[in-house]
DNA sequence: TTGTACGCGTTATCAC
DNA sequence: GTGATAACGCGTACAA
């Protein structure tokens, strides 16, 4: 059993090479220098044969840098996010940021409790997707008046709250459009609306392209038809039988709503396509091996990370090119939709 | 648009106040002190009146703790350990502890990297699931080279290598034992195996489990009838292939390969289990939505995840608490196995 | 009850 | 070419 060692210093391995700790930081960080190859290779042969590695921590308080980037998310099982954070992981490190990873589990205490912590810990900027009750009664003001005060740059990632911020998020309400044409097409009259919840702009954008789209081709808008609920399967559940019987077709606002809308159609022994056409968003993984392949909207999930990323890696350069960016989405058609 | 504020430090409040930084600290740390209440109450209050926020760098640099653990994990988009992921956080955050997430992607030069890099950052500790290339090659001898060597109390999640470190995993051997009893009562005599990476403990023990119950059956154990592959859904569509036909019940090491067998069952018209029972492991979000509930096992994952956190808080109070921890699998029974 | 001085491990600025 | 020395912001004895 090992006894905890002691760590070694800068000075440790200086002393043990006969040299200054300054000669040792500036061969260890490869930086420019006038020191000899003899004592630069010296210095590297002692630091490995002595195990020596570098306390960043030290390094962070001197440099006023930490290299690290704090990510804040509402819910690391979904898909959608678990997947973002792997792209900008990738992103990031190749830039040379290493990430802290938050859960707020969609509860706006966290999102203060967390943008605080990250903050504190100097992060060198942030990615945050607010959570579902931040977007709620004017909470997020409390977020945005943390990261205005702080000043740490910060990029807003998939939903949003007005203002200047830099953020990258989809095209919800011309994607929503295109779906919903899609279904009017098929000759689908009667719509289903399953939404998630209304104080998200994804969501707000997606009903309002839908809505478009049937009041531009000549349909009736009914509210009927309209079933608000979450981005989860349960709500896919409860939506299904509340529009099953009314509608010939459904849009369901997320995939996960979806498969609990295949579920409930098992359960009455209704099959989708042939009774009720289905239609999704986001097209998670799962989307494309179920028994009836979901006809969705793929978000352009590693082009929309890594910009992010980018964009906030710039922000940390030059804190005045905050953007705005906005991805389409690409249309994937499967099976889950015929005419009718 | 904001400039970029200047940080304050706790000489800065505390020349606001009158009062020394010492007296500042104390008050904002909560510490026992035998400052009077009107101050304590002035220095709160001027310190939220300008928006002070406190350096957990410096703060760690000095007391020589960073209250963060370092989290690797081989795949984050797998449901398996995003899951996971999360309880360790939730369970983390409530002992004090942030997370850095490291995302190995199943290399082993990422392994090397994250490790060195989380213990340059001074984590207090460390929970690691290795990659599978780690455990090829005895490349793990490397990884526990520098574990050792920094003395950094850490636990192993799931996958271990040889050693008395501390590990937190599931009684692979004895869950598939019942899994393929529960076939072998159901009247299945050629059972098909998929394997995952057999450099893997988990993997090992599931195809030892299954194996002995074979054997202590009094069924010939065919070497034919196993597939190795990996823990995926690709290895599961040429599982299937290989084993269609041969075999009246499969046996999946995860879910997901499960999955690539329902999948090519359907483009073969095979029907699921009317044609051939099936059976996975891990128990996974949509192995209960599908069209054919998978009879599978499923992982403790919380308890298993609050148990490595746990263990790895105690590990660092003191070193010498390292244990081997053990869990059972929950058999799920649901519709994708009948008699045969 | 409050203030002073030094240490934590590294970087950066000067002299030598 | 190389080596002292002062930051970085906070914690902690110890002194007052």
């Amino acid at each position: 059993m090992k006894t905890n060692k002691k760590k070694l210093t800068l000075k440790d391995v200086a002393d043990a090479c006969g040299v200054s700790p300054t000669a040792v930081s500036l061969v260890l960080n490869n930086r420019e220098s006038n020191i000899s190859k003899a004592t630069k290779e010296k210095i590297i042969r002692v630091a490995n044969e002595m195990n020596y590695q570098f306390n960043n921590v030290a390094r962070s308080l001197a440099i006023q840098k930490t290299n690290t980037i704090g990510i804040i998310i509402p819910d690391i099982s979904n898909a959608f996010f678990s997947e973002s954070i792997r792209y900008m992981q990738t992103e990031l490190h190749k830039q040379g940021y290493e990430v802290i990873l938050c859960n707020s589990e969609e509860k706006f205490a966290s999102d203060i409790k967390y943008l605080n912590l990250l903050l504190s810990r100097q992060v060198d900027g942030i990615i945050m997707t607010v959570s579902s009750e931040s977007m709620e009664n004017e909470n997020w003001k409390k977020i945005k008046a943390i990261l205005d005060n702080n000043g740490t740059p910060h990029v807003l990632f998939d939903r949003y709250f007005p203002g200047d911020e830099a953020k990258v998020s989809l095209d919800n309400e011309s994607s929503a459009y295109h779906l919903t044409y899609y279904l009017i097409k098929n000759g689908h009259t009667k719509i289903g609306l399953i939404t998630g919840p209304m104080t998200l702009n994804s969501s707000k954008g997606r009903l309002e392209g839908a809505k478009r789209a049937i009041i531009e081709n000549g349909l009736k808008f009914d509210e009927k038809n309209v079933f608000y609920g979450k981005y989860d399967i349960e709500t896919g559940r409860l939506g299904a039988e509340h529009l099953f019987g009314k509608v010939t077709a459904i849009f369901s606002f997320n995939d996960l709503q979806a498969y609990g809308v295949m579920e409930k159609a098992r359960e009455r022994n209704i099959k989708i396509p042939q009774d009720v056409s289905l239609i999704g968003f986001d097209d998670i993984f799962y989307s494309s091996i179920l028994e009836t392949k979901l006809t969705t909207v793929k978000q352009p999930l590693e082009k929309m990370s890594r910009a992010a990323s980018n964009l906030l890696v710039e922000l940390i350069d030059n804190a005045n090119k905050k953007k705005n960016l906005s991805f389409a989405g690409k249309f994937i058609i499967r099976d889950s939709v015929i005419k009718h």
